[in-house]
DNA sequence: AAGAGATACCTTGACAGGTGAGGTATATCG
DNA sequence: CGATATACCTCACCTGTCAAGGTATCTCTT
């Protein structure tokens, strides 16, 4: 997955990506969605916007991995989707977060922070 | 790559695994072996050893994960390897950094000070 | 001397996640 | 009417992980 120069070209589709390499981030993808909707149900489109904002424009899924992640999450009984109202544009599948999902999410803070320390001690150049 | 409880079960081949899950500590990899050799050449069973004590047991590399990434950082030039003198017990092959895998190394470690924040701020549940 | 266990390396096939490249449909704006 | 934005979806391919196998050497025990 890693690029031949370490990073994700700058590329189409509406995602910005820069800098992080796609699997120093893959593992977090779940996690990343779970907290958006932990915010509320939301369309996949809105959400990926939001990640963009909230990074600047830094990181964005590409759409492929964001359908498959849905995907993903709703057979793994951690969201449910139903098909929005009728409204103006496009028609839009809305995701909830299910109780299950919340514990996942949980879990998965409580992993991340246990990985941030392991990860600053193992790419840390010291003597034992 | 995700186990069905969300973490790696704990098993053989002298390898301990437990609550960090193995897409969380993808892309780390070659960034952990590089770490190692940044301390002086070293060889794989070795390395391995290390960063399980340092990690009081709670991870290092499966073999198969050890011995394709060694091959991967060679074909990349970022480490060369030359057998070891023979010595008491198993024939050793002794992996170098090489000054394009110090530039790498440093890349990938400013590379993670940015995926750490970005992941801080993107597992957080708060308004905009 | 035979066997077990540790050290040390390696390969193969299967699997899962990310994604480029394609697609569909609707609404708005010039 | 065409372009653009919104919004969803699928498929084939690539890459990293790893279970399960293998080989060879040395030491310690019986």
């Amino acid at each position: 997955m890693q690029s031949a120069n370490g990073a994700l070209d700058f590329e189409g589709k509406g995602v910005l990506c820069l800098s992080i390499s796609a699997d120093i981030l893959r593992g977090h993808t779940d996690t990343i969605i779970l907290t958006q909707l932990m915010r509320g149900d939301n369309y996949g489109y809105e959400i990926n916007k939001t990640i963009q904002q909230r990074t600047d424009g830094k990181y964005g899924f590409k759409e492929a991995t964001l359908y498959t992640a849905f995907k993903r999450l709703e057979q793994s009984g951690l969201i449910t989707s139903y098909w929005g109202e009728d409204g103006p544009g496009a028609r839009r599948r809305y995701y909830a977060i299910t109780e299950l999902g919340r514990e996942k999410w949980e879990e998965n803070c409580r992993e991340w922070n246990a990985t941030r320390e392991l990860i600053d001690s193992l790419i840390a150049v010291k003597e034992d």
